[in-house]
RNA sequence: GUGAGAUUAGCUCAGUUGGUUAGAGCACUGGUUUGUGGUGCCGGGGGUCGCGGGUUCGAAUCCCGUAUCUCACCCCA
């Protein structure tokens, strides 16, 4: 038997009822702020990400995709979705247009890892994008369709909130930070060590319990923040605030691609095992100059699908449509007319057999049908039939016709 | 990429110190006076015990390899 590859997973059944309805409640919240959809496509050339997300990260590092193509394009399949779009956007010479541009997405992904619960080498990812606007409100308006969107799922969660400075006062901090491990390279662990040298700031996440000790008292870079990115900060934690959006600072937040700056945040989930983060985001004023466009600032987010389809609450299935029914063969031909006539306007279940009424009624049960009908040899020769209501047990008797 | 555990029917799982023909519940399918309310009752189909080797008179059971899933590391959505 042919299977289906490591980490690749089909969705159906009651899966994809649960997909579709997270993906629709989404983009209905998406469009109410006023966002339209983008679709880019799954294959890019590998220097996008590469000068995107970055060749200090994980992803870019071990995670893609990555082959030659038939035309000798170093092509790779997409581990994230805003490089893609950044790019169309830049192609397109919105860059250029001036104004405000906001796209939301929702696509497959892909990342070469070793799969547990939550995460996937296929996944799906529902993501928005902002171009434009450098203000702190966007970010605001960013957090607050998150929370829109998984409140409208019924899904709780926590806020977790960071900023990481821009090129005015990161790169200061950075190196403050670089001489604090440095000084204590001997007590922490080999990761870390690492990370000097590839990504430093991550140190600040390690999961290592004596790391964490030392990383205490290490500078913050909240605390190192110049006075734009400090009032931003600010801001942004009032508008939460007045908005009854909760959030915790989380001072080790970093996000693991190299394009974030400024607001940094991610909603974590306590129910669904360790890959916890559910939703991540932040703004990237520097990536569109970085991919050769027009100096733009840009602020986003991504949610992963496959991690909150477990948490999402779905609404109460209700009876719909028809279940019609033959009680003996000679009926059949007339019940197949019946549901192809109502299938214009309503959902219609048949069955090829002919079957005694309580097999019927079984089946109408088990679809969920609303509206009950049942053709035998009395139907057809008083030509008129009985619409029962499973829901509130009325029945109706009208001329077939008439159905 | 590293470490640990798991894998038996469509699903959830039993299966004794290795011993006849591998079980249950749910699901599926049919019957239950060929015509009105589901839950009852009776029957039926469905398994290369993940896959490949090995030990043994004999393996779902023990050993080795391998695939996949799960958990942790790592990383991230």
């Amino acid at each position: 038997m042919i299977k289906s590859l490591r980490g690749m997973n089909d969705i159906l059944s009651e899966d994809y009822e649960r997909f579709t309805y997270f993906i629709n409640t989404a983009t209905d919240v998406a469009q109410k702020y006023g966002f339209h959809f983008i679709e880019t496509p799954l294959l890019e050339e590998t220097a996008l990400f590469k000068r995107s997300v970055g060749e200090s990260s994980d992803i870019v590092g071990k995670e893609m995709y990555q082959f030659i193509d038939k035309g000798e394009n170093d092509v790779c399949l997409r581990p994230e979705g805003t490089a893609g779009v950044v790019r169309a956007f830049i192609q397109k010479k919105l860059d250029k247009a001036g104004g405000l541009h906001r796209y939301f997405y929702h696509g497959s992904m892909f990342r070469y890892e070793r799969p547990q619960k939550g995460r996937l080498r296929q996944f799906h990812q529902f993501g928005v994008e902002s171009f434009g606007s450098e203000s702190v409100y966007e970010d605001a308006n960013m957090i607050m369709m998150v929370a829109d969107i998984l409140d409208a799922c019924g899904i709780g969660y926590r806020l977790q909130l960071n900023s990481l400075g821009d090129s005015m006062c990161m790169p200061t901090y950075r190196d403050n930070l670089v001489k604090f491990v440095e000084r204590r390279k001997d007590d922490v662990c080999e990761d870390c060590v690492r990370r000097l040298d590839t990504n430093p700031i991550r140190v600040l996440d390690c999961k290592n319990g004596k790391c964490q000790e030392i990383y205490v008292n290490a500078p913050k870079l909240i605390d190192n923040l110049c006075e734009s990115c400090d009032t931003d900060f600010t801001v942004l934690k009032k508008i939460l605030d007045t908005n009854e959006i909760k959030y915790e600072i989380d001072t080790n937040l970093v996000r693991g691609l190299d394009y974030y700056s400024k607001t940094a945040f991610e909603f974590v989930s306590d129910d669904i095992g360790s890959q916890s983060a559910i939703a991540g985001g932040g703004r990237y004023d520097r990536l569109v100059e970085f991919l050769d466009g027009k100096p733009t600032p840009a602020v986003g987010f991504a949610m992963g699908i496959e991690r909150l389809m477990e948490l999402i609450k779905m609404p109460e299935q209700t009876k719909e449509g028809y279940y019609i029914g033959a009680l003996d063969e000679n009926a059949v031909d007339l019940v197949v007319q019946l549901a192809h006539k109502k299938r214009r306007t309503d959902k219609v279940t048949i069955d090829y057999k002919a079957k005694n009424f309580k097999n019927h009624i079984k089946g109408a049960d088990k679809v969920n049908a609303k509206y009950f009908v049942l053709i035998g040899s009395n139907e057809i020769q008083s030509g008129a039939i009985v619409i029962k209501n499973l829901e509130d047990k009325t029945e109706d008797n009208i001329p077939i016709e008439e159905f």
